[in-house]
DNA sequence: GCCCGATGTTGACCGCATGAACATTCCAGG
DNA sequence: CCTGGAATGTTCATGCGGTCAACATCGGGC
């Protein structure tokens, strides 16, 4: 078929990106499961099995846009503790961090639901025969909880750090944070008014980091 | 068409109930997506358009394992309350049922992980464009959440409570036992050994805790 | 005994994921 | 410049799932 104007042309040049793009655009507007192959290429402008020379198949193309809307989860946290003002007393500091971080956590979830769902998706296969692991092991670090760990380590370190620091208080943050989003944006707790969802918010980031001045 | 043998009667009977059970089988054995119209009526022996004579269609049908899930769930967590030994100390007392319940809450969704899942899912509408709640507004009251948050109320009441007791306590401990469960049973935290996942829950519990004194 | 409503069944349509075979382009050598 | 293979798209086909409409069967009240 001859090229119907301009820059039609039979190959695409970026079609990767393109569908990425597209891939993302859909996860933004309906999270994860809105996430179709078919569809992307449908925006994109090209056949559905085109898509096939870029990506292993549905999955690889959700794995992809997970990645994408990890890097912006961190973005906004990020972000949000960039604007934190600073504070003399280092404890105070670390503290002020620890909540901003999860602020701009919980914010992006909020902000964009869909992105968000899709960032913590896992890709299933439809059969659960064979486990089919989409790398061995090495998560490949999520930038977010590291954010997160990494504040809460100065935080103990900048005073009232109890001897035995456990370990764990990181995962234990991002338990709460992670909940709160869910439940904020896809469970039980969406439709609470602006208000009380503030409330339940500034509640959660109080026992956060109440918890790790006692842990 | 005749019977093949004994009881095989053209009106099943009890179909509804029937493919209920088959239903939650599939979401015990794979989650909420593994519930699959067809295959639960496949499961027991029926065509699956008989389905629609139940149900309005996939998404009532898994809003009734929802319900059953959610069922199990607060039922594991009272399992796990009624196990704990009582305490002379209301105050002890009370925290260690709060402990008990998260306890029970987080090994329901070990031990059930894709019962856990369909608990909270959310059945969507394939098009965004009508909202199409299930009900609506009314959430018809998740018991497990209640549990907890009564449970949070005596510790409250028992003794060291803060005078601005905030109501979102509840709200606040459920978004740590929810997310941590979900990070362990569908998240980055799923394939953590079950030493290291233990420390996570302990620690986890312990922040609630802590935090449910100081706020 | 008969007829209606409840309950199942067939057949069909559409969307999606995916694979095989075929078409078009691009580009590296000659 | 020309050409053949590698990339990249396309078409066609298969199989699964959700759902609807039309038809079949059963069970019980009249």
């Amino acid at each position: 078929m001859a090229a119907i104007s301009g820059g039609n042309t039979y190959h695409h040049g970026d079609l990767r990106n393109a569908l990425i793009c597209a891939a993302v655009a859909l996860a933004t507007e309906g999270g994860p499961e809105r996430v179709v192959l078919r569809e992307a290429a449908r925006r994109v402008g090209v056949s559905p099995t085109a898509a096939y020379r870029h990506f292993d198949g549905r999955g690889e193309l959700l794995l992809t846009v997970r990645t994408h809307a990890r890097r912006e989860l961190a973005d906004s946290m990020e972000r949000a503790a960039a604007r934190e003002p600073g504070a003399d007393d280092p404890a105070l500091a670390a503290e002020r961090r620890v909540a901003a971080l999860c602020r701009g956590y919980v914010g992006f979830a909020v902000e964009q639901p869909g992105l968000y769902r899709a960032a913590f998706c896992v890709p299933r296969p439809a059969a659960p025969d064979e486990p089919a692991q989409e790398r061995p092991q090495a998560e490949p670090e999520i930038r977010a909880f590291t954010l997160l760990r990494e504040a809460l380590e100065t935080l103990a370190r900048s005073g009232a750090a109890r001897p035995g620091t456990r370990p764990a208080t990181g995962a234990a943050a991002w338990s709460a944070v992670h909940g709160l989003s869910l439940l904020l944006v896809d469970g039980p707790l969406r439709r609470l008014p602006a208000q009380r969802r503030n409330a339940v918010v500034e509640t959660t980031l109080a026992m956060v980091v109440s918890g790790a001045r006692a842990l």
